[in-house]
DNA sequence: ACCTGAACACCGTTCAAGT
DNA sequence: ACCTGAACACCGTTCAAGT
């Protein structure tokens, strides 16, 4: 059973010209760049370790299975994420930014938004302390901050598994339905991007979250 | 290229004391009962196969592929889902009161959330509609109707897909760190159920969006 | 009309073996 | 220490064939 701790390579094998072999970091890179450019069902541990040119098996000396090579790949990117100054504006600022730096990550890899939607707890640590940090600076107190943070990492990572499939939207011949609630209203998805649902999602959450931190004060 | 409408067996087939044929809804049944019970990651088109007494093609008849499968099967649970009242209380009540409803559906079958938070608009079409109908009575307009949709949407299905793996949650070695704010929290994350998660969720939703009609009505 | 069987091109993972 | 190769138990789907 090896695979135990983060830097398992290159500890004592390249210090006497030994061929390259491979590392951690190698390996969650390629997985990146394959789903970077194919998402991530086109990640497989075959296909990875066709990408790094060895045997189907190789990648497996560096990692227990497949779930935790998912989990040093969202580590990884979100590792890369800025926090906000803590000093830099108002509680609500703050968690604007963050939250909108996780999404510019998340648009160059769409794939990991999958990955993280099922891992609330084991995601990059000093990312989620910085997210605690600004609720309970906001006055969020015991249960509401996991609450709280639940909620928005739900609608965060959630929101990139919605994808409108092409052939859902119905064309035409719908459009005689006038009875029919959507249909009056489908000319205006087509000019909704996904960044408009995003901040539409936001504010709205902010806004929710400041009428249950005003209902604390008047208590 | 066969199953192309709903209703494709029994139409000429049992007149004449035929061996009993399978139907779409013993397919659908036969795949929500494995998904009831074991999850949707259990559910292959081999594993629905040896489920009806079949062949491993034999579902393939009725059904264009496994995607076309899903679809049925998330409709078939929306389609048991009651719609409110238009007149059974105000905009928000009713509200709640359907997204509830599909809740205590999802509880029963966990699983199917995830097919339908990648399907926004190939859900139930009754449904869909009885949701357009109530933002609509509440004020919503042209596009913010959609984005409101959408937001529900995503909430509602993407909560299921966050699950607390056991082993994230760290035990008492992490209480040392006293600088952690996660680690300061996480006493009060045993006493937290799904319930208290979703119902704190829809509150905040429904009170951000409170506020929106709020500040279109002073404007 | 309804279903079977064989086949293809894949998976993740175990386990023994090679260097 | 680091990796290969074969094998196992799976997938979804195509396509020809059976009744």
């Amino acid at each position: 059973m090896p695979a135990g701790g983060t830097a398992r390579a290159s500890s004592a094998n390249n210090k006497r010209g030994k061929p390259p072999v491979l590392t951690e970091d190698q390996i969650v890179d390629a997985a990146l760049e394959v789903i970077r450019t194919e998402g991530l069902e086109a990640l497989s541990m075959r296909r990875l370790s066709r990408e790094l040119g060895r045997s189907a098996m190789a990648a497996y000396w560096y990692v227990e299975d497949k779930q935790q090579l998912l989990n040093l790949v969202a580590k990884k990117m979100l590792a890369e994420v800025p926090l906000p100054d803590p000093e830099s504006g108002t509680w609500d600022e703050r968690l604007r930014k963050v939250v909108a730096a996780i999404d510019a990550k998340l648009r160059e890899h769409p794939g990991i938004a999958e990955i993280l939607l099922q891992r609330m707890l084991s995601t990059d640590r000093r990312l989620m302390n910085g997210v605690f940090e600004i609720l309970i600076s906001a006055g969020f107190e015991g249960p509401e901050t996991f609450l709280t943070y639940a909620m928005i990492h739900t609608y965060l990572f959630g929101r990139y598994q919605v994808v409108l499939h092409a052939d859902e939207v119905p064309d035409e011949e719908q459009v005689d339905n006038l009875e029919d609630a959507v249909a009056t209203q489908l000319p205006h998805l087509e000019r909704l991007r996904g960044r408009d649902f995003f901040s539409y999602g936001v504010d709205t959450i902010i806004a929710g979250l400041q009428a249950r931190l005003d209902a604390k004060a008047n208590a």
